[in-house]
DNA sequence: TGTGGACTGGACTGTCCAGTCTAACAGGAG
DNA sequence: CTCCTGTTAGACTGGACAGTCCAGTCCACA
């Protein structure tokens, strides 16, 4: 009845842990412990012998998906276009996929009912990338790569024309853009970006 | 038992949308029909009286507040940056505005199952008003006020500066602004956007 | 005075689900 | 061989909830 490869025994907490995160990204909280169980092909009561409550279980989940959406940002402010266009790319893939649409989108239904957990995601997620670029872009600006002003509101500039509009789109279901034009795009966001916040000209 | 100074037998149908709006906007979809109809002050019955199931109520609420998301927008392109102020006002209490963003988080919750509904939110929510900004923005480029550019992408950019980074900071349950941060932030916002979209220079 | 339509309170059905309980099983350690 | 631990299938409890049904009330209108 089980597939036959499987290794017997194994690590149930992990496969609990990778289906309830399919399950509940897929359903939201209100995804049936049954259905999880079922999906990690394991008994309720094993689900239970690992983690006291569904809510638990939940919080478990939302840590995971909380660790996994930080994006790298190199230091390296010698190119800073080429800087930013990387980590741009990253970004949207984080913000506007669809994993992370759907990690976002069942966790923010559940802001009632677990208000601390949506704050540390928006702690550890959204606003920690935000201050590592407003850092990067402190220290872009302490180069004159680029115009001074406040490092945390360029950098929240940066990250509402990365994200913005778009995102509200992919979260009503709107399809996003197919390669080419999401490179396009990105590209024209950063110069747009880049031009917002060009050093001031000293008129030659 | 009821309120005595109720008229009574009033319509009832306009206080069950009203209180289902209230209900669902707190709750989500999950907002039981009991609590809906003791809200309105109302039997059960009243409310299938009126509404077949649960789930048109849902989408009558959800077209209610569709229509009310619509911020207005000027023609006049004498004077951008006052132009954007007064539509970028607006459009900020609509966003980050809790009303807004209860609004915002039941839905999104509920794309699964009821795409048309979301999609419908998106089209004559956030879409038209950025097809309206975009018009908008397509004349002061013909009067020179603004760089050409594609006006529907220098649109989302400032929808995206304007919302970005706080809305998710707002439905992760993060506090808004106080009034005069706010106002300054507003215009921060539209200067950092004018500059993106300044006229190119002659350079004298 | 009587009739009809809308409303009320509350009981009721069927469904779904979190969480518990039990009895049985498998494998490793002593 | 026997305990022990982790597992399994499945029955079960208690509660929530959508939607139905009904018996009775209130009111407008004729």
């Amino acid at each position: 009845m089980k597939p036959p490869s499987e290794i017997p025994h194994a690590d149930s907490r992990q496969r609990l842990l990778d289906a309830a995160t399919d399950v509940f990204m897929e359903e939201g909280y209100h995804a049936s412990v049954d259905r999880i169980a079922a999906k990690a092909g394991v008994a309720k009561q094993t689900l239970y012998n690992h983690f006291p409550s569904k809510d638990v279980l939940f919080g478990e989940v939302a840590r995971r998906c909380t660790a996994s959406i930080l994006v790298p940002l190199d230091g390296d402010v010698s190119d800073v276009r080429e800087s930013l266009l990387r980590f741009g790319a990253l970004f949207r893939v984080k913000l506007l996929g669809d994993e992370g649409l759907a990690a976002f989108r069942a966790l923010i239904a559940e802001v009632g009912r677990f208000p601390a957990l949506a704050r540390a995601f928006y702690d550890n997620g959204p606003a920690q990338t935000a201050r590592r670029l407003a850092e990067f872009l402190e220290r872009a600006m302490q180069k004159g790569a680029v115009r001074r002003d406040d490092p945390m509101f360029a950098a929240q500039m940066l990250l509402g024309m990365l994200g913005g509009v778009e995102r509200t789109g992919r979260l009503c279901g709107q399809p996003g853009l197919a390669a080419e034009a999401e490179a396009q795009r990105l590209a024209h966001i950063v110069d747009c970006f880049l031009l917002a916040f060009a050093p001031e000209r000293i008129d030659r």
